[in-house]
DNA sequence: AAGAAATTGTTATTCAATGTCAATAAGCCT
DNA sequence: AGGCTTATTGACATTGAATAACAATTTCTT
């Protein structure tokens, strides 16, 4: 472990910070929310968040769920990933690879991707439109190749 | 008028394409929904649709308006911009110059813009992963120089 | 012109997300 | 350490976008 690792505050440690600011508190609930979150780098909804806490045997409703969210967004510890089924799905950005996503428009399969252009372009908007840049949302959609060839065949 | 523009088929006809080879129909209601997205250049979502068409005197149910968006979606004449305030947003994106969003994470605010580069990065995708690309959609989130100052003064 | 099948509008339904509120607990202050 | 203020929790009710069901209608092929 390196002393770069060492300097990188926790998740949690990154949240009370921003808790404290507002004037709001550290619960244990928001705790097990945070936990989960970020056990996994798999994108989540809350139906599933909620799910893998009980399977733990952990207990938090969902509206704490609900209501813990628009926080981690303000705090840039997680972003809203895209809206699919009825759903808004969520993955964690801090303390991982930020990454893009290419899609395939007909299975919905999902590749991941980065790309320093980007960061790039997103310096010169910056300067630009004079906004302090916090994060970018790159996503590309297309074909995959198994549903070209579907489309093909059919 | 040039023949490059004789040569652009209209939204209608593209859609009327699109349904026959798919073995639908198409119908009053159909038309004067497409009619009203692409009278216009803005974002819109279900109601401002809904009432626009209302306020020009026709008549068409939210049902069919619902029912016809993932067809357009399908025939890449329109796409979702972003889901808020509990609903899709969307925009044409047919005969109009693309472009990306720069938006402002306190206060909504969108400022749009273009960049050659996310067209390159779309060609490598789909030669790396082997997709067909259709689109993009880039997203920069920020905040503006308002909302620093608010932020700065608080 | 007729008939098969898709589409429409109406109505009912679903379910993610938010609001309400009394009970609880975090965290500051002395 | 204990008390007090006030944010937070969970249960329940509510909202509202989006979808489903279905009978009446209309498109489009033959």
């Amino acid at each position: 472990m390196d002393s770069k690792d060492q300097k990188r505050p926790s998740e949690l440690d990154i949240f009370r910070d921003f808790l404290r600011r507002q004037g709001m508190r550290y619960t244990p609930e928001r705790e097990t929310i945070i936990k989960e979150i970020f056990s996994t780098h798999e994108h989540f909804d809350v139906d599933s968040l909620y799910l893998g806490i009980r399977q733990k045997g952990l207990r938090v409703s969902k509206a704490s769920i609900y209501r813990l969210i628009p926080l981690l967004i303000k705090a840039n510890l997680i972003e809203e990933v895209f809206f699919e089924n009825g759903q808004m799905h969520y993955e964690h950005i801090y303390g991982h690879e930020h990454h893009c996503h290419l899609r395939c428009q007909e299975c919905r399969k999902i590749e991941e991707f980065s790309d320093e252009r980007v960061v790039q372009i997103e310096k010169e908007l910056g300067e630009r439109f004079n906004y302090r840049i916090l994060r970018h949302k790159l996503e590309v959609i297309g074909i995959c190749s198994t549903c070209q060839k579907k489309m093909n065949t059919a």
